[in-house]
RNA sequence: UCGGGGAUCGUUCAACUGGCAGGACAUCGGGUUUUGGUCCCGACAAUGGAGGUUCGAGCCCUCCUCCCCGAGCCA
């Protein structure tokens, strides 16, 4: 079975294994394969980094071959060490563990010594211009660059120059090292490039050491190579860098078959953003309560929720690999996670909204007081070894509201005056009275119990048409539950405007308080996930106590069933 | 405008070198059920368009249409 389903991933065909295969046969790397997860330490990972992960991984894997995570840390600007820790912890959270963990900046030095190479051979040179002068002899699409007057500079003059850049003897801004390719190349990636740009910040890693750093594309290929990788896969927008990635390496005194880039399309899913800037807006504008809040696609703030990371990677798993931009429905990512935690998810009994149930016939002991019940209920059904735990029951219990209704409308089969329902793993009651406030609102419901039908069943084998879930009252636990639903109401936010934000949904969070739980709630560890019978999925929150996420609900037939009949 | 990619059920991924277009999610219908959950069964539904080659085209050829990416000293 498990052998069966490990071979079923393996026999896993697309474009990228079939290059790999296609290599394996040319002996193009000696049968080495190596990837790597190149984030660069600006942001927080999420959903799609988790994609690229996933198959960085897989491929190394599934190939005997080894995946490197490389944070690609050559913009001091924007990043920072707090976020290698967390991509650290994230991957790891995911269920990666690096062969080696690597950074750019690890080569600067040896960065620096092939761009006196590339100068020295005539290929790079230092352009005094600025950005916008640049920026303007570039050109644009089918209109060709111009050639910077400094382009054609001695061997000697820019090794003087680049050298006194590097000294730190010219204010950011002010100077460049480009490489000297072709300003006429209908790519625009090659229209001679900046190599090194001069920066007057301290670095996370390598502090005050430098004051010129590397661009991505200079850097890139070369961490590659420096490490041997194999298949640097990255995502489709650095189609047109790949002539550059090909370009620097073929340049470089290298003693192993340079890396090649193939790339893929990135994970977009519907009613969510995953762009680094709109999350970091969500988040510094106060719409989110920070990285975490359980309604991001961020890796933590999907931790938090409760999505389980094998969930994650099935999910990652199965929608496979093309070259086709795509948007996933998020309730493919929710049936992932559904399943998983079908199978191991406790089952619990919470009422969220509350409505008292009283049994007038339910027996006093020898002293007068109401008798006290303990049912016997099954931890989980689709896993027997989770056993069974021991739950209180008596004359006053909690229903949720909306299992009780004065008129029930056609189809619902749950309690109303004068019909029977099931108490999971208790007993039939039958609605005698229900006792309403001024407004006509039912604040306490009147039930009679058959004292022959514990456990749930009837010896005459009647049937009821509905089980509803309860707590007791006398031993209830008062907690908080937060229900979320979508951040976002359209499939692509911004759609419409352009910006993501007129498309927020501004129920995504409703916290309801005074929950009643039933005792065992008390005893689930953080970040626990249980799921509350009827409701949904749920996770304890890390930090407070007797406050649950909701991860995910059950799928809910009634639900369905109104929304069809014209909702209400 | 130029270059690079892409287009198959509602969504998404398949279909080995041309051979009955398949799965998952969603939707709809039914069965089982002490969760209106799970599970099981069934239904729905697609090759962007026009030509061409072929006994046969999603796949090969030609033309067209639409979508995405690219003119940071971001990655």
């Amino acid at each position: 079975m498990t052998e069966d389903e490990l071979d079923g991933d393996e026999s896993k065909s697309d474009y990228i294994r079939d290059l790999l295969l296609a290599d394996a046969a040319s002996e193009r790397f000696q049968g080495r394969v190596q990837t790597r997860f190149p984030p660069e330490p600006n942001g927080f990972l999420h959903i799609g980094h988790a994609k690229a992960v996933c198959l960085d991984f897989a491929i190394a894997t599934e190939n005997q071959g080894r995946c490197n995570l490389r944070f690609d840390d050559t913009n001091p600007s924007t990043e920072d060490v707090s976020y290698v820790d967390a991509i650290i912890e994230d991957l790891a959270w995911l269920g990666f563990t690096p062969d080696a963990v690597h950074h750019s900046s690890d080569y600067f030095d040896q960065l620096y010594t092939w761009a006196e190479l590339l100068i020295s051979k005539g290929l790079a040179y230092v352009d005094d211009q600025s950005a916008d002068h640049i920026a303007e002899q570039r050109g644009g699409f089918g209109r060709p660059g111009i050639e910077s007057p400094f382009r054609d500079r001695t061997k000697e003059t820019n090794l003087e120059l680049f050298g006194r850049m590097c000294a730190g003897e010219f204010t950011a801004g002010t100077r460049v090292l480009r490489a000297k390719i072709d300003m006429q190349h209908e790519n625009m990636q090659m229209r001679d490039p900046v190599m090194y740009r001069i920066r007057d910040e301290r670095h996370h890693r390598t502090g005050d050491t430098w004051k010129i750093y590397p661009t991505y594309d200079w850097a890139h290929g070369q961490g590659d190579a420096i490490e041997g990788v194999t298949h640097s896969l990255c995502t489709l927008e650095f189609s047109d860098n790949r002539a550059l990635y090909d370009w620097y390496l073929a340049q470089l005194p290298l003693d192993t078959p340079p890396p090649y880039q193939t790339e893929f399309a990135r994970l977009e899913l519907t009613h969510t953003v995953t762009s680094k800037r709109q999350l970091k807006k969500l988040v510094d504008d106060g719409v989110v309560d920070g990285w975490d809040d359980p309604r991001l696609p961020t890796l933590r703030a999907l931790r938090r929720r409760g999505y389980p990371a094998k969930a994650i990677r099935e999910f990652c798993g199965f929608i496979g690999v093309a070259r086709t931009n795509a948007r996933h429905d998020i309730e493919l990512l929710e049936s992932f996670v559904r399943t998983e935690l079908n199978l191991s998810a406790s089952r619990r009994m919470a009422v969220l909204n509350p409505l008292k149930l009283v049994i007038t016939n339910w027996p006093t002991d020898s002293s007068g007081e109401p008798f006290s019940d303990v049912r016997n209920l099954v931890n989980n059904p689709e896993n027997d070894a989770e056993g069974s735990r021991e739950v209180p029951f008596s004359g006053e219990l909690w229903i949720e509201q909306d299992d009780f209704k004065m008129d029930p409308p056609p189809k619902y089969f749950r309690l109303a005056p004068g019909r029977e329902v099931r108490l999971r793993g208790g007993y039939l009651v039958t609605c005698t009275d229900v006792v309403c406030d001024d407004e006509g609102v039912p604040v306490e419901v009147h039930c009679e119990y058959d004292p022959e039908t514990a456990g749930g069943a009837a010896p005459d084998g009647r049937k009821v048409k509905a089980t509803i879930h309860w707590v007791d009252a006398a031993n209830a636990v008062d907690g908080s539950v937060a229900l979320y639903e979508r951040l976002f109401k359209t499939q692509l936010p911004g759609s419409e405007t352009g910006d993501p934000v007129d498309d927020l949904n501004e129920d995504s969070r409703e916290v309801l308080q005074h929950c009643k739980f039933e005792p065992a709630l008390k005893d689930v560890a953080p970040g626990q996930v249980v799921q509350f019978e009827r409701l949904g999925y749920f996770a304890a929150d890390t930090d407070r106590d007797l406050l649950f996420h909701r991860t995910v609900g059950l799928r809910d037939e009634w639900a369905r069933l109104q929304k069809q009949g014209g909702g209400s």
